[in-house]
Parts: structure tokens; C-alpha cells; sequence
DNA sequence: CGTATGACGTGCA
DNA sequence: GTGCACGCCATAC
């Protein structure tokens, strides 16, 4: 664990439900805006179910992927935020 | 220390 | 709008 990653799981785990927040975003906020290659490297080695990186996704609005599945990613941001994705 | 990999992002065809 | 290629940072070997 570094403290790269434990930055990224705290700013993730911050998220409020309804809200998502693009990995550039949360680079942005660790202190890496250009390291977003890493924090989607972080999140997939984390398997922590308590970090909410379901809520984290790519810039263009896709969800990118998921240590669960892709479809579970979806499914939960239906259930929490995205009703309709455009 | 150097090389390879990855839940990415942007640019071009 | 979609697909391909390059560049970026951190981690693992």
C-alpha cells in the first residue's frame, strides 16, 4: 500500500452516493492530475469492497471497467445515480 | 535500475 | 460515432 493508493481509496471512498467522479478527477485530487493511468492501476488492484471505485469512472461517461465485473458497476450506478446514461 | 503492464485520456482517420 | 495509436503515471518483476 502507497500512499498514492491510500490517497486514491480516501477520495474514492469520499464520493457521495449519486455522484460520480472521472478518474482524471481523482488523480486530480490525490496530486497526480496525469497520473489517472495509475489510480485506474490502484483500484484494479484493489479488491476492497468498502472503496466505492463503482463510482469512479472514465471522462467520456463510460464506466471503464470493474474488479467485479463491468455489469455490476452498472447495475449499482442504475441503482445509485445513473437512471438513464446517455 | 530498467522493462513491462493497466479500471485512462486525447488526437487523428 | 467508432476504431487505432501514442503518451502519461505508478506498481510489479
Amino acid at each position: 500500500m502507497t500512499l498514492f493508493a491510500q490517497t486514491i481509496y480516501n477520495i474514492v471512498r469520499r464520493i457521495p452516493k449519486g455522484q460520480t467522479m472521472t478518474y482524471k478527477e481523482v488523480a486530480r485530487a490525490a496530486g497526480r492530475p496525469k497520473a489517472y493511468r495509475a489510480v485506474g492501476n490502484i483500484l484494479n488492484k484493489n479488491y476492497d469492497p468498502n472503496i466505492l471505485c463503482h463510482r469512479v469512472i472514465r471522462s467520456d461517461g463510460s464506466m471503464g471497467g470493474y474488479n467485479r465485473g463491468a455489469s455490476t458497476k452498472a447495475k449499482r450506478l442504475k441503482e445509485e445515480k445513473v437512471h438513464n446514461p446517455t
